[in-house]
DNA sequence: TCGATTTTCGCATAGCTTTACACAAAATGA
DNA sequence: TCATTTTGTGTAAAGCTATGCGAAAATCGA
């Protein structure tokens, strides 16, 4: 029932009889002070609960400890596998993360920018929306001088920091696996190609293709990255099966949905059609059978994106040149290819 | 390359040489101040894209428009949920939300809350930790008035608001469904006692037994609510499995993976085993045979949780009574029970 | 022309902390 | 005893914004 709004370092010093800065200088052992003024006010302090003012103190110092997060969605398993691996090391190297997330929105995005520059985070993460195709407000922070790195959904033309899958090789694992399978007609379900991810992907499809000898069929890479897309085209794709044997789906879940929708209508998988998925989430061992994917490892790609961004915020007036660091992607080869 | 530190209404001034005040009130359309001076600022102000600094605006007005959120882990689907609709809601309202992961670990979840409140936050949206056993940290920021609201894994003893899913209904759902299809020896996956969910979801189980006239027994109750905790126990649970006709999970992974261990070791399900889980994520009906679950509304539970919250928020000095908002869980009915 | 009113704006303070600088008292040295 | 150093503490400004109050300027009326 108190509801006092917490104590100051004033309130400290006016009830032990005190200046501000004594209290301020014997709470962080300053060596000016006397061990006797330091014992009383470390105590009475403690005794108190006394915490310091974070705002205040970020205001003081123009630094937060605070880095923002911009991703998509969280309800992804692989975006909340980043998120766990950013705030196990920002939480162990004394951030904090505020996270926000852009739905798929680029206005929103600019506004969570906006927001976050506006709360004098010391840099910010950023995965890019599918609706995104301007990049000045990033641009722009940048040269503000507050730092960003990129990771999995990477702006290319901005120049620092980023944090990658190599999705070519993704691409190119996916598609020889279903070509040393004995596959010829694959089908791609593919990311918008204005994401990298989505470009690299396919790029690494195509490739692998050709250099099988494989014609390679624009009919056949179909623009569907979620599983209720695969529910909107569900006739196009059964009106494609009969001729195909592969599918690469640019995500776990549009290769689940396919799954289900070829298997309601009697294909077998991977017997009629072999599928390979890309992330290797969860789910890919519930579906049965369990699902070949590319394996992307979330936890760690978060990792090092904190850390790239640390290196910088630790190192003020440091000149960095920009890293892309690039993550190997293995195969897991299960059941369904 | 500019790296200028952001420019404040001190740096408006002095380039249109007018004091700061003048700045400030002309910005936020003060009455005080003439059309003339108004436009000239505002026009240089959108011009240079001057944004006040919300750290100074926090600090002064002692309100942050930000929301502390802490929350087991951000990787399981219905929390995921949870945090959507918080977020959303909070958004629209003008409020930033902060999240911190407890990792279901005590210690994380105090220095969560502890940076919180340093950080000034305007209100605090919790679910427990599982190893969480005292609560005085909560009492005591309440105390401090700053309001909780508890959602999901609330907390009993204290009084405050709070948002969930009548569990006990859930549990009975469960087992009526599994008892009106012919099951009489049923197991139950459950949560640690300690968290009134699990408590909540085994009463209604056991009660829902003996209206039935079936026993309980101790032994067909096992803390198990992971699906780790089911490999772990795997061979507790096939030893178990040639006596039983039914299995209440607590949550959709664990009943998901003991389907699977029974299947790999022959059972039928739903044949020989009925199985229903709880929560209803995107997992259920990827499994084969489709999970029959309890649907428990993440999404609406995280914005009830922000209404709740708000409201005192907004109404600052008012006093509320506490408010329990229970959801109502719906028995989801596929194929495998 | 002068006093009264109104308009327009600045000073100072608050919100909380840190820290350079100044100052006083005590201790040291000659 | 006086000059000098050491020791301990306080004052004030800075970091950025908002605002009560007071002051200057402009307007108006007589």
């Amino acid at each position: 029932m108190t509801k006092s709004s917490p104590l100051t370092i004033k309130d400290i010093a006016r009830n032990l009889g005190v200046s501000i800065s004594t209290v301020s200088r014997a709470l962080k052992d300053h060596p000016d002070i006397s061990k006797d003024t330091k014992h009383l006010i470390q105590a009475y302090a403690k005794q108190v609960h006394y915490r310091p003012n974070a705002l205040a103190l970020s205001l003081r110092r123009q630094k937060t400890y605070t880095i923002g997060l911009i991703i998509p969605t969280i309800v992804h398993h692989f975006f909340s596998s980043v998120i766990s691996g950013m705030e196990d090391l920002a939480y162990k190297e004394g951030y904090n993360l505020i996270i926000c997330q852009s739905n798929e929105n680029q206005v929103r995005e600019a506004i969570n920018l906006q927001t976050l520059i506006d709360n004098r985070v010391d840099g910010i993460l950023v995965s890019l929306s599918k609706t995104t195709l301007t990049y000045d407000h990033f641009q722009n922070t940048l040269d503000d001088g507050v730092p960003i790195v990129f990771f999995d959904r990477i702006c290319e033309t901005i120049e620092t920091d980023k944090v990658v899958t190599d999705d070519f090789e993704g691409g190119r694992l996916a598609t020889t696996h279903l070509i040393n399978r004995g596959c010829k007609n694959i089908i791609h379900l593919a990311a918008p190609q204005h994401l990298l991810i989505g470009k690299n992907r396919r790029d690494g499809f195509c490739e692998t293709l050709k250099s099988h000898g494989i014609e390679v069929r624009e009919d056949r890479i179909i623009k569907c990255d979620t599983s209720e897309e695969v529910q909107t085209l569900s006739k196009h794709i059964l009106k494609l099966a009969p001729e195909i044997d592969g599918i690469f789906a640019v995500n776990d879940s549009t290769a689940i949905a396919a799954i289900q929708i070829l298997q309601k209508n009697g294909y077998k998988i991977p017997g009629d059609i072999a599928v390979v998925g890309y992330g290797d989430g969860p789910n890919a061992t519930i579906i049965q059978p369990a699902l070949t994917t590319v394996i992307q490892k979330g936890y760690e790609m978060g990792r090092e994106s904190v850390r790239l961004l640390l290196q910088r915020l630790n190192n003020p007036g440091v000149e960095f040149l920009s890293q892309v660091k690039s993550f190997k992607p293995v195969l897991k080869i299960r059941d369904s290819a």
